[in-house]
DNA sequence: AATGCACGCCAC
DNA sequence: AAACGTGGCGTGCATT
């Protein structure tokens, strides 16, 4: 079966749909649309950017649309009323393609391109541009060949380029007048300058721990003075850390860690950040300006830059609120860690016990683990390395009940203690590591670089589903008028929709997470249950 | 005044 | 309970 992420090329005999190169001219004024046929260029033709759906090739395109950055070139396309399906980021792909292939230096790559800033390729001044990305698609179909796992990676990572587009011209709705009462309700009434601009349950609270502490000018955001205040009223602390001073009984515990969290909301996700980051788009409506940042992170999960929007505080949730006639269609992708583990490790027993909602509740249920929290922090252990408290006491049980799942893990982490590469399901390389020395600080070291690899493999698995996922969601929900993607958070969806077409964007997004399961791991009998929830507002799911 | 680092906390 | 992965970001604070 053949989707939306996967590019494999049609077999020998198949007539494949050429490819059609697309490259913004003039800061994007113009558009140069052309063939890319075996690192050539066939029949070019320069269109107005408005007139680019003009051209006829692009319509309904059932070969790949190639660009050099979906950034320049998606925008134009979905304003020009361009569908597109199936595409090739040559940036994205490369930087992918650079790892797992340890490929040629760029004089080898290509001379029509030079190294930027971040140390990808792009296109040298003096190049042809559509020369140069006809060779930069040959040499990256040929550094793929025939390694189904990568051309499906190029294929979703591509896509999800675009996607990233969409939903950063979307935006997140939101609605301000929420958000000033959760805060308020949170953190008091706003203040004026006399009180440092806290607001006044943070104000209270800064007086309770002046008090407690018996100095009346200290200021609550002063670590440093905070800890040497808190060293002379005799709580014996390192630091000023949460975890830290709970382990210690004195009446400024309580006020000053209610403090920080108070404080900790109204500087990442306050009135200043709503300001900054929510504007009124062109049809009225509030939305969060979200710039998501495509394998951003080194195992291909996203980031978001500027907004800190992947860790939007739960407690002003509720401000990401459906627009009038809309709902929010609330979907998460339940422990989709482990389950990626087990569809990796080809483990059918850990299979066998995610095949229903809650996969931690089924360790309980046959009998590997004691309790709901000991499955969850052993499982996590297993991810992450850990070596202490729960996670230790379990990891022993989980390996007997899992043993392939936990080899592949175990020898993931050895293989990066061996400084050695791993590889993702799709075959997404980690990068190679810093010299360590042999000695007890290099060993330390390497076993860090084991947690890393160790993670790697599941965490870039992970993303790799779903960034299938979303491709299914986004084409699933194409035909349904008024229904728009609007967030992504590594295992989390928001679409917004029409209130009577919920329920059915709802089972859309199930049904693509069962799709993104079986495009990636094929038969292997591997479940990825979706918890979609219809709400009015985020606060409400789950 | 500008810049970079460390801390601490938020998210998954 | 407190050491175990990936990040972003705001703040204080030291350095230049």
């Amino acid at each position: 079966m053949r989707n939306s992420v996967d590019d494999v090329d049609a077999g020998p005999g198949d007539a494949r749909p050429p490819d059609l190169g697309v490259v913004p001219l003039d800061r994007g004024s113009r558009i140069a649309v052309a063939a890319l046929v075996d690192g050539a260029v066939r029949d070019e033709r320069i269109h107005a950017a408005a007139d680019v759906g003009q051209d006829e090739r692009l319509r309904a395109h059932p070969g790949r649309i190639v660009w050099q950055d979906a950034r320049a070139v998606a925008p134009v396309l979905l304003d020009a009323g361009v569908a597109i399906d199936r595409v090739r980021d040559v940036r994205l792909v490369h930087r992918i393609l650079a790892e797992a292939r340890g490929l040629p230096g760029e004089e080898r790559w290509s001379r029509s391109l030079r190294t930027d800033a971040e140390g990808l390729f792009s296109l040298a001044p003096e190049a042809e541009p559509l020369p140069a990305l006809a060779e930069q698609l040959r040499l990256q179909d040929a550094a793929i060949g025939g390694d189904a796992g990568l051309a499906m990676l190029a294929g979703a990572e591509s896509m999800g380029a675009v996607v990233a587009v969409e939903l950063s011209r979307e935006g997140l709705p939101f609605d301000r007048a929420r958000h000033d009462a959760l805060l308020v309700d949170a953190l008091g009434e706003r203040t004026g300058v006399a009180t440092a601009g806290r607001p006044r349950r943070m104000e209270a609270l800064a007086g309770e721990i002046r008090e407690a502490l018996g100095e009346p000018a200290l200021n609550p955001d002063s670590p440093q003075e905070v800890l040497r205040a808190l060293r002379r009223a005799g709580v014996d602390v390192a630091s000023t850390a949460r975890w830290e001073l709970r382990e210690h009984d004195h009446p400024v515990i309580e006020p000053l860690v209610a403090y920080k969290r108070m404080s900790r909301l109204h500087t990442a996700n306050g009135w200043a950040w709503a300001q900054r980051w929510a504007r009124v788009d062109e049809r009225g409506r509030c939305r969060l300006a979200i710039e998501y940042v495509p394998g951003g992170v080194v195992t291909g999960r996203w980031a978001t830059e500027g907004s800190g929007a992947m860790q939007i505080a739960r407690q002003i949730r509720g401000a990401v609120a459906a627009e009038p006639g809309m709902r929010l269609v609330v979907a998460d992708a339940a422990q989709l860690e482990p389950r990626a583990l087990a569809a990796l490790a080809r483990d059918e027993a850990l299979a066998e016990a995610g095949r229903g909602a809650d996969l931690y509740q089924a360790l309980v249920d046959r009998g590997v683990v004691d309790s709901r929290d000991h499955a969850k922090f052993g499982m996590l252990g297993a991810l992450y390395g850990g070596t202490t408290g729960k996670a230790a006491a379990v990891l022993p049980r989980l390996g007997r009940a899992y043993p392939r799942a936990m080899a592949a893990v175990e020898s993931a982490a050895r293989a990066g203690e061996r400084r050695e590469r791993v590889r993702t399901w799709l075959g997404r390389t980690s990068p190679l590591p810093p010299r360590w020395r042999d000695d007890e600080r290099g060993g330390r070291q390497a076993r860090a670089w084991g947690r890393f690899t160790r993670n790697f493999v599941v965490q870039g698995t992970a993303a790799e589903w779903a960034l299938a996922w979303m491709a299914g969601v986004r084409r699933a929900i194409r035909d349904i008028e008024g229904a728009a993607l609007v967030c992504f958070l590594h295992d989390e969806v928001i679409v917004q929709a029409p209130a009577e077409r919920a329920e059915e964007v709802a089972d859309a997004v199930r049904e693509a997470a069962a799709l993104a399961g079986r495009t990636l791991f094929g038969g292997f009998p591997i479940e990825f249950p979706v918890q979609a929830a219809v709400v009015h507002d985020w606060s409400q799911a789950k």
